[in-house]
Parts: structure tokens; sequence; C-alpha cells
DNA sequence: TTTTACCAAGCATTTGCTTGCTTAAAATAT
DNA sequence: ATATTTTAAGCAAGCAAATGCTTGGTAAAA
């Protein structure tokens, strides 16, 4: 962003002079719900995820950030210590966003039944992983994908290692597959070609127009399944 | 990148200073096979390739590209207009010389020996494609997939053409193998989700330590294509 | 009175790009 | 063959804007 000349905000700052409560100064009232940990601090962090998905990190400005959490140009450094580390809690919100409800939704499955729901646990996994990529207001994880290498070596460290805490569930839905013979390819590299094609769609899709999440899964799951047995349907 | 005073370049100030060319004022002597046309242009192209593949457009500055090619820090506007103009012109010759080459590859294949070589044709299309993503100094194309929304929107215009261009061989492949029922996804979205899958590899491959390009493609070919006939030995 | 959450102002760099000049090879004229 | 002009390629210096971040203050809630 560019063409905007010293701490403007200008709408804003005209606009709320009447309002009760002006949402500036000053320790915030504590009332609704108690729990107001962080609440400004939590806007940083959305509006920081929005800005650098659609931008990028190193395209984004910490006065684009301060900006759309209506903030003056030096209050972000208030709650981070740098522009590196909001972007380090970025990610890492969005990963254990990510793999609290990947959790959930894999408790939503019929526990065992019998042996081979592999094919159903994948679809669950699949169907998740595009909610995470592409629902509304979702920019955390595509930020984390696309932004990894702006991030120290400590922190990649961190990250990785959270990226290797969702993947697990997967690996054996997948070893499982491939002994059924559902999955024809070792499953180190079907892990790694799955994944790029569901991280990948975040560079196509767009709600309108395109199909849903549910036909997207089933696309993916005809790509990537074969059907074992011919005489089946 | 940072941490560095003042248009630098210090070791070959001093040490060419006895050298006989110093590869710097001056025209070019225009010897050695005649078509000299841009040669520091390419290299500026070159350079900038790699800086914008390893750190990103935004996150490169026209100083360190200037730097890699051995000029000071104002000449790279002597060849292009400016450092977007830069990009465009580092995803553009990426593209065409990978349509180039993947025609090229296309055509060693043997001339329609009947029908169903379609696999064997997307088994070389993939093949290519991965050569062109990792292929060693070949940087264009990751820095295409990755840079798209660094540039403006009649430049956007421009690279998705040639992207199409690219990906017209795919698509009668793909459909003969539909209609054989070698790929059970439709067309259009196995496209989207193969291509994903490919493109991605920039993520993770890393050429010591992990396969060759050639069980890559195997390891995709078996992800993908079903095959149909269980007779088949 | 302490703490929280910010504002106001600005500092030090970095960055994209410009301007004016220089050098040496190539083209042309003599 | 020599002298002159042209041109490609770049250097040297720097400007204006943008950027990450700091410092000192301040209002309000606890």
């Amino acid at each position: 962003m560019t063409i905007m000349s010293s701490e403007n905000i200008p709408l804003l700052e005209k606009e709320n002079l009447d309002l009760p409560q002006k949402r500036g100064r000053g320790r915030p009232p504590k009332d609704e719900s108690s729990k107001d940990e962080g609440n400004r601090r939590l806007e940083l962090i959305n509006c920081a995820a929005r800005l650098f998905r659609i931008n990028g990190f190193a395209a984004t400005s910490t006065r684009d950030i301060a900006s759309a959490a209506h903030m003056h140009s030096g209050s972000p450094f208030y709650h981070f210590e740098s522009k590196q580390a909001l972007l380090f809690e970025v990610m890492q919100s969005g990963m254990h966003s990510a793999m609290a409800r990947q959790n959930q939704a894999l408790n939503t499955l019929p526990r065992h039944p019998s042996q081979s729901n592999a094919k159903e646990q994948l679809r669950c996994l699949i169907r998740h992983h595009f909610e995470v990529l592409l629902g509304t207001g979702n920019d955390f994880i595509p930020v984390m994908l696309y932004e990894f290498r702006s991030l120290d070596t400590h922190q990649q460290a961190v990250i990785s290692q959270l990226q290797r805490h969702y993947e697990a569930p997967w690996i054996p839905v997948l070893n499982e597959l491939y002994r059924h013979q559902l999955l024809s390819c070792p499953v180190k590299m079907a892990r790694l070609l799955i994944f790029g094609a569901l991280n990948w769609s975040v560079q196509w899709y767009s709600a309108q127009q395109a199909a849903s999440l549910d036909e997207l899964t089933d696309a993916a799951i005809l790509l990537f399944l074969h059907p074992r047995t011919p005489s089946s349907k």
C-alpha cells in the first residue's frame, strides 16, 4: 500500500467525536462477558491475517495493519514486539484453531464401525481441510502456507512442528487405504501430492462461480482413490 | 536484504583495477557469436529470478538485484523501466521458455501410435512440468506461480493467457483418459487438482535427499490414474 | 495509584527511481 | 588508415517517500 500521507484514519477521527466511547484512549471497560483478554490484540491479529493474505507479508506495512484496526501507526508495537512476531502469532493461532477443529470433525465420525471406513475418514479430513483453506474469514492458514519463508529459523521450526501434528491423523488413514489398495501411490508421496492439490486451491478457488466445498471434496476423492471392486454398483 | 551502507560492491571495485576489461563502463565488445543482444539485461533477469524466488518480490530490493549482477544501484533502470517491469519480464521469458520446451518434449513422443498412448503423453507432460518447476536454475516458473499478485491487472491478464496456452495440450490428453476411465474425476477439476499437486512440489522438494524427478512422475501417475483392467499385468 | 491501552511525534533506514556524467566500442566520415 | 561522431552501458550521487520501530506522554478503568 502506498499513497497515504502521514497519520491518516481521517474519517473515523471526525465521525466518532460525538460517540459515547470513541474506542480509543485509555483502559477499555471490563463489561460484557468478562473475558476481554486481548480484545484489541485479537483484532490486530485478524486484520493482519487478512492483509497478509491479500497483499503478502512484505508488501503489507505495519501502518496498513494499524489503520485497518483503527489505530495509529505505532500502537501495534504495544501488543507485538515486531511485525514478524505478529506474523508468527497469526500462523500459530491459525494452526491451533485448525487442529482443534480437525479433531472435532474427526470425532463426529461414527466410532470404529468395523474395518474400512478409512475412505469416510479421508473424506472428512479433506472436507475439513478445504474449510480451513477456503472458508470465509479463514485467512490464517493461507498466510501460513504462503509466508513461511518470512519467519526466522526458530519460528519455522515451531510452525513445522505444528504442521506435523496437523498432518498426523492423515497418516494412519492413508496407510489403511494403501493396504486396501484404494490408494496405489506410496503413502509418503501420496501425502505430499494430495496436500499440494488441496493447498493449491487457494490460488484458484472463488466462492461465487465455483463449486461448493462438498463438490470439491467429491472430486478430490474421485481423483485420488481407486475403486477396487469393479463389481460394486 | 539489509545491512549494507551506501553503494558497496567493494571487492570488485578494488580487485579489477588492474584487470584488462573491468566488465563495467563503456560499450561491450561485439565479439563472440555476434548475437550479444541484451547480454547484461539477461543477466539481470536471471539474478532477479533467483532472488525473487528465494526472498519474494517485495522482500527483494532493486539494490539486491543490481548487486547480484555486479552493478550499481541505479543501473538496472537503464534496462527496465521499473522493478515491476523486471518481474513481468522474468515471468514472461520463463513462460515462453517453458512452453517451447513442452512442445519439444511432446514432439519426441512416438507419433500417434494407435489410440491409447494418452497415458504416455500425460507422463511426458508431468515429467516435463516437474523439470520446469524443480530443474536446477529454473527459477522463473516458481516466481510466476508465487508472485502473480504483484503484477498489475494488465500484466496479470497477459500471464494468464500464457498459462492457458501452456495448459492447452493437457486438456485433450485428460479428456482421452477420462473417456477410457483411467481418470475418474471430471476433467476440469482434475486439471486444477493435478496442477496443484505438481506446483506445490516447489514447497517441499529438495534435490538432495528426495526422490528423482522420474520417481516423482511415477508416483503422480500412480496417484491420479486408475488402472482400468485388473487383468493387465 | 497503578496498570492498560493507546496517541503524537519522530528517528534512522531502506527503497524505488532520477539526473547528469563518463567511458569505450562501433559506426561513419575523411 | 585515421579522425570524428554516435551509442550502449553503466557510474555517482542523491531525492522523496515509505517503513519498522521508539519515546514520552495521557486518559480512563481498576
